[in-house]
DNA sequence: AAACCTTCCAACCGCTCCTTC
DNA sequence: AGAAGGAGCGGTTGGAAGGTT
């Protein structure tokens, strides 16, 4: 029965989503979680608008839709996001905006309703606390000195990463954007956060054509700024996890600790 | 103990985009 | 080609829970 389509099945003409009448609205009750839990189970995913009155719910199929991809799904993580997750929606959000369902997408497990809520309860009053603007990515109060200018010169890697960082609006300004990414405890984290690293990763990965499709889509612009926002993403790995640290280091030919 | 305030998140609303008729 | 409807998206809200006075 999954995959069929139901509205066909049902000869069903053009109808408003519901009729309001007798739809029952705010929270859900564990009886009517079990009818869509056990309907959707048995059915598989359709047509939403069928679902309440084949599932014996009272509510419009928007509901119900609602319901089950931001709560009952059971591919779904529960608690809060730890902290690769955070950044990956930084980086994301830094070049995606608003668009909720985009980063989500890249977090398996997890929702746009819940990204969207964790960002304006955690992450936003993080940001502001770092002086980052949560809107722009940019600092709050960037000094405008010569050393924070981008040196996107090739015969000095060692100024890539924070050059990459400045045309994504992170304050390179301090040390404190990188501590804010990077962590003591493992050192194969650390180590790609040389900029040395970073370099080689730039001048030696090429990539797929559907990976630099992908990356083409979030909006990076240069191979150093694509490389950069791997590892700000945290994993450095693609969404189906199948690049990894490991991937980088076979890449560069490189024993990582 | 009670009133008030703040935080958090599930759920709703209204809009846009895409598909179907 | 245009209208209608469905699905999905992002913004907003309501109320529960926890904290503070």
């Amino acid at each position: 029965m999954v995959g069929v389509d139901w509205c066909k099945v049902r000869g069903m003409g053009r109808q408003p989503c519901c009729d309001k009448l007798g739809v029952k609205k705010g929270p859900w009750t564990a009886e009517e979680d079990n009818k869509l839990v056990n309907f959707m189970r048995t059915h598989g995913y359709y047509c939403w608008r069928a679902v309440p009155k084949l599932a014996g719910l009272r509510r419009c199929g928007k509901s119900c839709r609602l319901r089950w991809t931001n709560y009952l799904r059971p591919d779904l993580k529960r608690g809060l996001l730890n902290h690769d997750e955070e950044q990956l929606v930084i980086d994301l959000h830094a070049r995606l905006g608003n668009r909720w369902s985009k980063i989500a997408a890249r977090l398996p497990g997890r929702t746009d309703n819940e990204i969207k809520n964790h960002w304006n309860t955690h992450i936003k009053k993080k940001l502001i606390k770092m002086g980052i603007d949560p809107v722009t990515h940019e600092p709050l109060q960037r000094p405008d000195t010569p050393q924070n200018k981008p040196n996107l010169d090739p015969n000095q890697p060692e100024n890539l990463s924070s050059s990459c960082a400045h045309e994504f609006g992170l304050p390179t300004g301090t040390d404190e954007w990188r501590s804010s990414w990077e962590s003591d405890d493992d050192p194969s984290i650390n180590l790609i956060w040389s900029d040395a690293f970073l370099h080689d990763l730039s001048e030696n990965f090429h990539g797929t054509d559907s990976w630099w499709k992908e990356y083409s889509e979030i909006g990076t612009s240069s191979k150093e700024e694509t490389c950069f926002s791997w590892l700000v993403a945290g994993d450095a790995g693609d969404s189906d996890g199948n690049l990894g640290f490991g991937g980088f280091s076979e890449i560069l030919g490189m024993n990582l600790p």
